[in-house]
DNA sequence: GCGAACATAAACAATA
DNA sequence: GTATTGTTTATGTTCG
């Protein structure tokens, strides 16, 4: 009747006979027994975000070429019904040719929503950002859209063109054999037509090239040239499938060549896959020696002007838009050097790679659990969705996010393995197809036992009203101590009194990551109130209740925080990597504070006030280690001049404080019964904060 | 390396 | 008999 949660740290133990179902996971990464090295960032952890940025980067071209491409594309569908034409190959081709083009393009980022949840479990990123984050996705998703639009009428062109072809080149056989003469008028209808045709392959190679070139501009394609391997094929994997690059071979081989031939003039070279040089690759040509390599890329031809004149995903208005950069230059080309010397390839460089990458990540995470609600909110009230239900799934988000409602306690996942504070997160192998790409590698954050409220000293309260919505929809574990939670939940109650399945509604209402593996976390819950003494049994009339000795709790945070370079240590582990996050962490965050849209479903009032406290928590934390107060913050997270209760940053003394703040024990009280002791009452119970 | 704090698992008893 | 509640023990992890 308990075992629903894994029991894979107790593996080992002596008493494994009864749980061990390890339904959430018995895989290797469990409970992280040796710091993984989480901030080491791999080749694998770029290429991952390569391919997340190049889709951007990518998505914006596109956005840009679109206009003039399906312009571009009529006219030679045109001129083509008129010429007719011979495309044999191409036509053989041509449904392999558009499963590699919308596949290569509008692959998402592998990223699985597990990852995801590992990110927010691990809080590397707090709720707040998480609501300016999902703004910014949003915006994304509409540019996806209008992505795949494109490639659906790119590829219908394609496809039109193909077997316009076919035909014309079955009658023109017949024709031929009647009449052997007219040959010259029918080369140039070939030729008119492949050449067609060739401009419709290297619009697309082109937009290839242009994200690759975007990469390797953005300073993220450092594949070297002895390692061309491994990162090609970890990158094609997620954006452009080598099948397509076999393709491109081949139909260029065809097609292309006599292009070559004939109008070596033309500036749309494109990527020159004919090319029998494997180098010629873009990925291989680009590999060149640093990795933002904008410069040696003028020398491949004029593609890259033409793609980049003067633009670039990192530069608008004069400023580098870098992470927490924001260097202004007068010309694009100090731009370029500045990027290629500022943002090289360095520890620095990934780790805000890194920083913006789980922003994308959480955002794709939190959309897709808004939009479940959304659906679940329209099926209720019997409106059709006015957003077609045909909205892309978060891509590669593996669709079916585990999410908390839907989820059953006991819905055991493949493979999953978790860390202690990621217990439901289930991983899909999806990621661990990308070479060396892990969630590990990505999120090994690794358990944060110490919970923040613990570690600094504060109460939870304030973080909890600001990010209710937050905490009850996201799956992600709360960064408090259960101690702390079964505080917080009895301080909110009118009677500073609860009972045990009270205390186990106030987890599961304030908390979707609650509303799982009931099993542990209840059973944890009864072991904290029993453990620690400063929590009171009190028998009632109608059992017990149980009740919070404000003094012994207390009692029990020895910890201090001040100017602790663990502390220090901490966060910046949190952050994923160190003082260098979190310039990039508050350049994300002021970038997602671009009001893009409000979202009534989350705490959007609170937004800057949250991301501010953020920013300046972080600031605050940084401060403890540099010893130089630099920023707004002074020194302390702001939250906890926030809070009404008494937290001292020394560990309070109990005979500082004069009188029990909240040790109530009115045994009497018959506990409100307005909640079930599931969750499915979770919603419209907004009188606790 | 040690101990504190915490999380997790589990055994067990009392009780509803 | 079963589920819940409460206590206790054990083990592992993180961090100071």
């Amino acid at each position: 009747m308990m075992q629903e949660s894994g029991t894979e740290a107790m593996s080992n133990g002596p008493a494994n006979q009864n749980g061990g179902a390890s339904v959430e996971g018995g895989s290797g990464e469990g409970r992280t027994k040796s710091a993984t090295p989480s901030m080491e960032v791999t080749a694998a952890d770029l290429l991952h975000l390569q391919q997340h940025q190049a889709l951007q980067v990518a998505r914006q071209i596109l956005l840009q070429q679109q206009h003039q491409q399906q312009q571009s594309h009529s006219q030679q569908l045109q001129s083509q019904q008129n010429t007719g034409g011979k495309s044999p190959k191409a036509n053989d081709k041509q449904q392999s040719l558009q499963v590699p083009v919308s596949v290569a393009m509008m692959t998402p980022q592998v990223i699985t929503p597990q990852q995801m949840q590992q990110i927010l479990q691990q809080q590397v990123l707090s709720p707040q950002q998480l609501q300016v984050l999902l703004q910014q996705q949003q915006a994304l998703m509409l540019q996806q859209q209008q992505l795949q639009e494109f490639y659906k009428k790119q590829q219908e062109q394609l496809h039109l063109q193909l077997l316009q072809q076919q035909q014309q080149q079955q009658q023109q056989q017949q024709q031929q054999q009647q009449h052997a003469g007219s040959k010259q008028s029918k080369e140039q209808q070939v030729s008119a037509q492949q050449l067609a045709f060739q401009q419709q392959l290297l619009q697309v190679q082109q937009v290839q090239q242009q994200h690759l070139l975007n990469l390797q501009r953005q300073g993220l394609l450092t594949i070297q040239p002895g390692q061309t391997g491994l990162p090609l094929h970890s990158l094609t994997q997620g954006m452009i499938p080598a099948e397509l690059q076999q393709l491109w071979k081949e139909v260029t081989n065809a097609h292309v060549k006599e292009e070559h031939n004939n109008s070596s003039n033309n500036g749309h070279r494109g990527l020159d896959l004919s090319s029998p040089a494997p180098p010629k690759n873009p990925l291989h040509n680009q590999h060149a020696p640093t990795n933002g390599q904008y410069l040696s890329h003028k020398r491949e031809g004029s593609t890259l002007e033409e793609h980049s004149p003067h633009s670039h995903p990192l530069y608008g208005h004069g400023v580098c838009k870098w992470p927490g950069c924001e260097a202004v230059f007068d010309d694009f080309h100090s731009f370029l050097k500045h990027l290629n010397n500022e943002h090289a390839l360095d520890d620095r460089s990934t780790a805000q790679c890194r920083v913006q990458m789980q922003v994308v990540q959480q955002l794709e995470l939190q959309l897709s659990k808004d939009k479940e609600r959304l659906q679940a909110m329209m099926t209720h009230l019997h409106v059709k969705s006015t957003e077609p239900k045909a909205t892309p799934q978060p891509l590669n988000l593996v669709s079916n996010v585990t999410l908390s409602k839907s989820a059953p306690e006991a819905s055991p996942p493949l493979s999953l393995p978790r860390t202690p504070t990621t217990p439901t997160a289930p991983l899909t192998p999806l990621s661990q197809t990308h070479s060396v790409i892990t969630a590990n590698s990505l999120h090994s954050v690794g358990p944060m036992r110490r919970r923040y409220s613990e570690k600094y000293n504060m109460p939870i309260s304030p973080d909890l009203s600001q990010n209710k919505e937050f905490y009850m929809n996201a799956d992600v574990r709360p960064p408090f101590t259960y101690a702390s939670l079964i505080r917080q939940a009895i301080l909110e109650s009118p009677e500073k009194q609860l009972t045990l399945n009270e205390i186990y509604n106030w987890f599961t209402r304030m908390f979707a990551y609650f509303r799982r593996n009931a099993a542990t976390w209840k059973n944890a819950v009864r072991h904290n109130l029993s453990l620690h003494k400063c929590f009171v049994r009190v028998e009632n009339v109608k059992g017990a209740v149980w009740t919070v000795d404000e003094i012994e709790f207390q009692k029990r945070r020895p910890q201090k925080i001040s100017g602790s370079p663990a502390l220090v240590k901490n966060i910046q582990t949190s952050l994923g990597y160190g003082p260098t996050l979190s310039a990039a962490f508050q350049a994300s965050m002021a970038e997602n504070n671009i009001p893009l849209y409000t979202t009534a479903s989350i705490g959007s009032p609170t937004l800057h006030s949250l991301a501010n406290a953020i920013r300046e928590e972080m600031n605050g934390a940084m401060d403890h280690g540099n010893s130089n107060g630099s920023d707004s913050s002074p020194g302390r997270s702001p939250l906890l001049a926030m809070h009404h209760i008494s937290v001292k940053e020394e560990p309070l003394d109990p005979e500082d404080h004069e009188g029990p703040l909240s040790l109530v024990t009115t045994a009497n009280h018959s506990p409100d019964f307005d909640h079930h002791r599931d969750y499915d009452d979770d919603q419209g119970h907004d009188d606790m904060l």
